[in-house]
Formats: C-alpha cells, structure tokens, sequence
DNA sequence: AGCCTGACTTTGT
DNA sequence: GACAAAGCCAGGC
C-alpha cells in the first residue's frame, strides 16, 4: 500500500519526527543520577559510531526537546566538561555534576571512569 | 542541491 | 608526550 504525497492538505500534525537527535536524547535521558557518559559511547550505541560529534550535535536540539536532556552528564572521552560553554550559564554544568555527588576538578570529571555509564552495557543487560 | 559547521574520536608525526 | 590533521554524519543556510 503506497501513500499518495499530497500537497499540504493532510498530515495535521506529524506524529514523531525521524531523527537520531531524539534517539540520543533518549538514551541520555537514561543515563542514572550520579553517572557519566561519553558521546562516543552514545554514538556507537546509537549506531552511529564513528560519529561522536552527531551526539554533540543532537544535545543543541535538547534545549528545546521534553524532557529535558541531561546533558552536563554527557562529556567526552576525556571526562572533559567540553560542552560546558554551551550550558546556561556555563558552569551550570559543573554545578549539576556537582549536585549529582559528581566531583568535577578543573572541569574534569574525577573518578570518570568509575562514573562511567556505557549505554551499550548497561541498556544491553 | 551544495557547502559549512560542529558539545568527538582516533591516528600519525 | 604534545600537537596537527583526518574521518565521520547530519542539520542549517
């Protein structure tokens, strides 16, 4: 059964949008409370895998995605808060982490590998 | 429809 | 061990 395109009639509101953006948000929305991620980690999970910087990409739509994506618990692979600058303000990030009984030094996160969520291991239980 | 950008990661010098 | 460049994919203009 094939679908006829119509001009711009029908389709009052487009039930789910198609992208991987909402995939990330979701698997990060999993991410437990006082647990770090990486964007590669998210990304292979994801499929994407050798395109960590899509995960990145995707967290610029989480501003305006609900839930709200927990994104300060996403860092890179160096438990690096890169994407810090990108929170409002900026050092909200280290503060959730913070609050999340995270400890975060120089914008690193201590102990980041114990602190470490992988979204392939944990959801593939 | 094509070019540029981007919150990463890996590999090579 | 530090720095530089390439690879990757999808969205925005």
């Amino acid at each position: 059964m094939q679908k006829k395109k119509s001009t711009h009639s029908d389709l009052p509101s487009p039930p789910k949008e198609y992208s991987f953006f909402k995939d990330v948000h979701e698997v990060v929305r999993q991410i437990p409370k006082g647990r770090v991620s990486s964007y590669g980690a998210i990304a292979r999970y994801l499929g994407t895998g050798l395109s960590a910087r899509m995960v990145g990409w995707a967290m610029n739509a989480a501003h305006n995605t609900s839930p709200p994506v927990p994104a300060h618990r996403v860092v890179n692979r160096n438990g690096m808060l890169t994407g810090k600058a990108h929170f409002t303000p900026p050092s909200l990030m280290e503060a959730l982490l913070k609050k999340e009984k995270v400890i975060v030094k120089e914008d690193k996160i201590i102990d980041f590998e114990k602190l470490f969520w992988d979204p392939i291991i944990e959801l593939s239980l």
